[in-house]
DNA sequence: TTCAGTGCAAAAACTTTGCAGGAGG
DNA sequence: CCTCCTGCAAAGTTTTTGCACTGAA
């Protein structure tokens, strides 16, 4: 999905959602687009500041959790209280692997996952919406 | 495991680590083996509060996570940027349902994600020391 | 005796909220 | 013109830290 296609998905949730179309949040929409696979909102935050933008704090915040609504991006959460936002473009389903040394976060893809997450959810009566695998360790840096 | 070898392990690996050991530490210990499944450091202390216990807020995470590198808990955090606390004795690896319409957390296991997990950090010349497998959506009162 | 552990409160880290002014529809 | 959105700062939440005192070894 191109960058004009990308505007016009966020426009039309906004439209429909009745938010008003603003150029800050078409700004964040930017930087997103920009951005490495996983980033925290103050991280993105301050790479506005440093880019010369004058969103508020508050405005990326509101953003980034509209651009979730709208299955732009994914928010994560690694186990330190902190949320990460991913884009969810052209992906698959996928896993992480995170390097308790160096904080390094690897995707995985494993086409077993989804057959596992089918038998587990029909066992428990649960319906599921999304699914995180996340796999704790060393990467191949700092394994021993 | 019994208490009286609940109180031994943790005594042990205090005294390796030169870890002082300390009544207040054992008396975290005490309600963590009480405690429900799933609880967040917050709601530890507050606990131990209402029972009269003296403890403060800073000891009480102190010990959790003392509790934590001993492998007698075992930390979570599902996307809420709060984290809970799980006892990890006479359990096999699970992982999670969680319910994000009441909130409700159901453990669950599966023969199969194990070897899915060896076949996962093969590919990406990964070590190791945990997983969580965590899945959203909603649980069997709250399905359509 | 000695230094790690403790209670307390303050700080830190991250996120949300309140407010008054400004602009989208 | 009516709100919703914005920037700013203040407040909230959860966790960590600094400090002086205490108590385990």
């Amino acid at each position: 999905m191109d960058k004009k296609e990308t505007y016009e998905k966020f426009k039309k949730f906004l439209k429909n959602g009745k938010h008003r179309i603003t150029p800050e949040r078409f700004e964040v929409l930017d930087y997103v687009i920009e951005s490495d696979d996983h980033f925290s909102a103050d991280e993105l935050y301050l790479k506005m500041k440093n880019g010369k933008s004058n969103v508020s704090r508050a405005t990326v915040y509101n953003s980034l959790e509209l651009l979730v609504k709208c299955n732009m991006l994914i928010k994560r959460n690694f186990g330190d209280n902190k949320t990460f936002y991913e884009s969810s473009y052209n992906k698959q389903n996928h896993g992480h692997l995170i390097c308790k040394t160096c904080g390094d976060i690897i995707e995985f893809t494993n086409d077993k996952i989804s057959g596992i997450v089918e038998e587990i959810v029909s066992q428990n009566d649960f319906s599921p919406d999304s699914f995180q695998f996340n796999i704790f360790g060393q990467c191949n840096k700092h394994k021993k």
